[in-house]
DNA sequence: TATGGCGCGAATGCATACAGAAGGTCCATG
DNA sequence: CATGGACCTTCTGTATGCATTCGCGCCATA
């Protein structure tokens, strides 16, 4: 029903293409967790929804499954990636990896207006802490990070991290909800700013790294905890 | 004409999907660099070419959209990505990065089953060095990084990795025809295994992350040797 | 002669129609 | 009562048709 609206609204600007504006829409909701793994999508059923046919659908489908966010069983249509717990550890290593390889490089590279601009940035995530908003705090994350990303002044290198960022995101805000996880998360980005501060790439790297591994705990403990006393329906669902 | 063939050969194992067969042979056109940077991919010759009708196409051609080996301008259709030398060099460095990740990780995680394996590919490529034998040193390559990818024991970064690496595989091959590039390629190789060997995942990172750079500065000599003489169609073409 | 407006052609983007396959259901039989 | 097979439904995969839009060339005018 929000997709509905969304679209509605969204129909103004008419300019992208129709097969583009259903594929954010599905990734939006994928990434946010509105659909969860596992999901059937039905052609005919998404057609509905966004007033087209299936042709666009199909196409947004497609380029879905090339971005790994949907997975196509045989003939039986596609569904929400449905992910191991193994295989999401995997990707928050894969992260956790890229964002010290961006960071280290950030450090050596970046000018002094995108320091100023990432100081800015950390600055504004102390209230936010303090007034415990998830919302707002995930946000200021994923500027946080797409910030240092622009610093590699490598802009291959940026796309890759975004992306493996953008599959992760719908894990990353459920992450942030366990226990004061968020007041630890910006305790480890100031332990990274100083690092960057006095020009140590390295440090700065293995810094990210462990924040990165201890977001990924984080998770593993809430699912752990939440997963554990339904034992039921959906083990490997997630 | 050659893809044709192809084609038609590959008609037999009729179970892949129509729209995947047209992603795979046109994936291979691009990376082998048949396809070169610019061209324009008409749907309906396409089709024509393929046998097809236009909507398996364009749902192929969305894909490599998605994957960034083809670029769509507007509605004047898409061509082949037609790459800046600063986004060759961009991606080579990510390349080189990632690599060095990936061995680092596989240094301390390999099996002593994994380690044989690479040992062995490593030893099998000093007759094609000295055979000068591009085509089987650039497979050769192929398969003793995807090797170390494995031996990360992370699927997803290996997905990752090869991504990238695919990427890049039209310009490798270019590269390694490049002087005596492929003996000093294979030199390079032996310092990542003797790293490798001493357990010493940081070393071997290192060398790993030279070892790409040094493919990386060969190409750049390779295409500014061939580039500058002709000075006059393809400036950014590549 | 140069520039701007207009019309035509072609190719994309979307919708619709058709064929094939996969799964479910119901009935018959052991 | 259980099991296997056939039929039917539904959804995917593909083909084709139509509208829109973009580019290009021509012509008129300053």
């Amino acid at each position: 029903m929000a997709g509905l609206f969304k679209v509605a609204t969204e129909a103004e600007e008419d300019g992208g293409l129709l097969s583009d504006r259903i594929r954010n829409a599905l990734t939006d909701e994928i990434a946010s967790g509105a659909l969860v793994a596992g999901s059937a999508l039905e052609e005919q059923q998404l057609a509905d929804r966004f007033g087209a046919s299936r042709t666009p659908v199909r196409e947004a489908l497609r380029q879905l499954v090339v971005s790994g966010l949907v997975e196509v069983r045989g003939r039986r249509g596609v569904v929400v990636a449905r992910m191991t717990p193994e295989r999401i550890m995997d990707m928050f290593e894969t992260s956790a990896e890229v964002e010290a390889m961006c960071v280290r490089l950030a450090t050596y590279r970046m000018t002094p207006l995108e320091r100023s601009r990432l100081i800015e940035l950390h600055e504004g995530s102390r209230a936010m802490v303090e007034a415990n908003d998830v919302d707002a705090y995930d946000a200021f994350n994923r500027a946080f990070h797409e910030c240092i990303y622009g610093a590699t002044h490598n802009s291959f290198m940026a796309e890759q991290a975004q992306d493996v960022r953008a599959r992760l995101s719908a894990f990353r805000r459920t992450q942030l909800r366990q226990g004061d996880r968020i007041r630890k998360s910006r305790d480890e980005h100031d332990a990274i700013m100083q690092a960057i501060a006095e020009g140590d790439g390295e440090t700065a790297s293995r810094r990210m790294r462990a924040h990165m591994l201890n977001a990924a705990a984080a998770l593993r403990r809430y699912i752990e905890d939440r997963v554990r006393p339904v034992d039921g329906p959906e083990p490997d669902n997630f």
